[in-house]
DNA sequence: TCTTAATCGAGACGGTACGTCTGGTCTTAGA
DNA sequence: TCTAAGACCAGACGTACCGTCTCGATTAAGA
């Protein structure tokens, strides 16, 4: 987090009473708790700062908008991490994680998920955080997925890995923030199919 | 739209006076001023009513938001539209159809567009109206393109083209909603590389 | 008040919902219930909006301050008016007066007072105000208590009845505001003690 | 000063770091450099403790508030002391009085007076205060003033002088904060003019 | 032609959250 | 222990929009 090394630099150098790591937990609690209760769209930096008992220049010391609290929020307690593990081929790989990936997609938290695209799409410096700390290393990580299928002799070795995790993350996230079908194990395996008939270039 | 339908089932039985056409236009063309000059989050309904020198009740007895109304502003006047030309191969299709769409997601047009589909994540209600007058219809027609490819030998006649036109679509919304990564021709043509490699699944 | 005169020459020229009386004797009401249960200073507009059951803006949109809500709580009260009545006497008159103006001064009520003065002599605006309804009519009724003097012959004729008053109500108000001695008969009587030993000047 | 006497009594019995005189005269000089540039309302103890360098907490450990340091401010300055001169009559003390008091209640100087007025309306501990060290001071001048008049034979010996103090001073005060008429050589004259006026009561 | 009823522009209304501001307190490191 | 710095809790400020609610004035059908 971009806070923790501002922290750090600080050392001894300045005077001042330093940042109150409990008050910096306490929000991150609050907004968690205050997006369980009433939903991202619904939740205010008020009910935040109330429920934590902050003030509310607080939050607005440290954080620039409420998406930035619960990109924090969320980042702190890794539970929309999903983890990539390695079965031993690429069909499996894939599948399981989608199967690990596709379930947080649904209900609550996948209203806060969607509520923080919709935040990064309405406003670029959101944007830029949310695809630095969230969008880009989970790509990273599928790519990573997809060369070990190319080790293996499961894609080919001219196959452009970028744009085929765009293909994959892409039809995720397609069906997740706009069409109206479901993310279920027949889609996912219908993907997997697919990406599984590509052939080399010659 | 739903409204013009509302008003022919009005016929002539009731009394009172009809809705203003003239205010109807003026709210559409105030929206698409106002949103071309402050941005879709920055948007409000006053400024719209305000413009369109119409009373708030004028907007909100036809229309249920600003997502609405902007949704039926863009809609009438077309220019969010892509054809998509039969050029005699499906390279030929998608690359046309690719070289069209991604200019419109540039600048204050792409904007609005990623404006409507942030409104769609926050918004279940608008959400469904967004899917079944844009997302879903794009998409047919996106499937029927690649129904051309099969017909002509170029994708195998067992190709899922639901999932297919996810991957695509998907591709196409990611890079433009979350990833940071350009929509330029490079991308057009890495797509259509990995598309045209898909084999049958014997 | 100014905004009765306003409310008729509207009549029925200017479109849009009028002004509802019923919030406006609310916020009135509520005003004086808060400043009884607080106080002037720790009184706020909000919640004096709160106890109304009215939003900030409806009082923003008819006052410029909380002190403004307060004068007209008080003046349609009439609870600060004094009767100057006629005793026959000019210092019966000034007596009579003084007993009935003094105690208003005491407890809640004179701390409401000071904090009118108080704003006029901060703000302005609220202070043309304040000398237009509240100040300058009890002056000019005092001059016309003294007027009554000189044609009984108690003052001589070419007493400069203006810098009378302000002397007299000088005095009143310099012990209510400044000086930390009581208002009380002794005061009183020698004031007007003073008073009728003013001779002509020849 | 309370403040100073405090400083005394510490002597060198205590441990720990003196009060800084460095700072208690950059807060007085900025408390006055503020007073200038922004007037007595829009002042805060935080912008003076940006100007003069210091920490709030310096400033509310030796004052209460914003109008004990004004009033130390301007204490220290003695710019508001008007000397009372003995002329050889009573009417020459009162014009030479006045014609050095009024001119002291114009424009910046005035507004801040007024402004300690109202805080001394406001908040009763002030005003105990502002009334030891301002108030009752100057009446005692004064009426050491009318006490010369009374040995001259110019005042009657069973004059309330007291009272009579409260009468002039009154109607000064009363012109300054209350009443919108100007205090001005006219005014003096009047006021001498009815004083003079005051016969023995027999 | 008159009645009836829905529409219109205008804008006040009750609410709610915003982001800012100030007050007064607390916590640092250093003098 | 005091200082400068500045983060802290608290909560009012005045603003902005929301979506609803009057108003009087139109505007069209049916009586």
């Amino acid at each position: 987090m971009k806070m923790a090394e501002q922290e750090k630099t600080q050392g001894s150098l300045v005077p001042g009473r330093r940042r109150s790591d409990q008050s910096h937990q306490a929000i991150l609690q609050a907004a968690r708790e205050v997006l369980e209760q009433v939903g991202y769209r619904a939740m205010t930096i008020e009910a935040i700062a109330a429920k934590a008992g902050v003030g509310k220049k607080t939050i607005y010391r440290w954080w620039s908008s409420k998406a930035a609290v619960v990109l924090e929020a969320l980042a702190s307690h890794t539970e929309v991490e999903v983890p990539f593990a390695d079965t031993g081929s690429l069909e499996g790989d894939l599948l399981a994680y989608f199967a690990l990936s596709f379930p947080g997609l649904q209900g609550k938290s996948g209203t806060v998920l969607s509520g923080l695209a919709a935040e990064a799409q309405l406003d670029p410096e959101f944007a830029r955080e949310f695809q630095r700390t969230f969008i880009v290393p989970r790509k990273q990580e599928l790519v990573a997925l997809l060369q070990r299928g190319v080790q293996r002799g499961e894609l080919a070795p001219d196959t452009n890995l970028e744009v085929l995790a765009d293909l994959i993350y892409g039809a995720k996230w397609y069906r997740f923030l706009l069409y109206p079908a479901p993310l279920d194990d027949a889609f996912a395996r219908e993907i997997v199919k697919l990406i599984l008939r590509l052939r080399s270039g010659e």
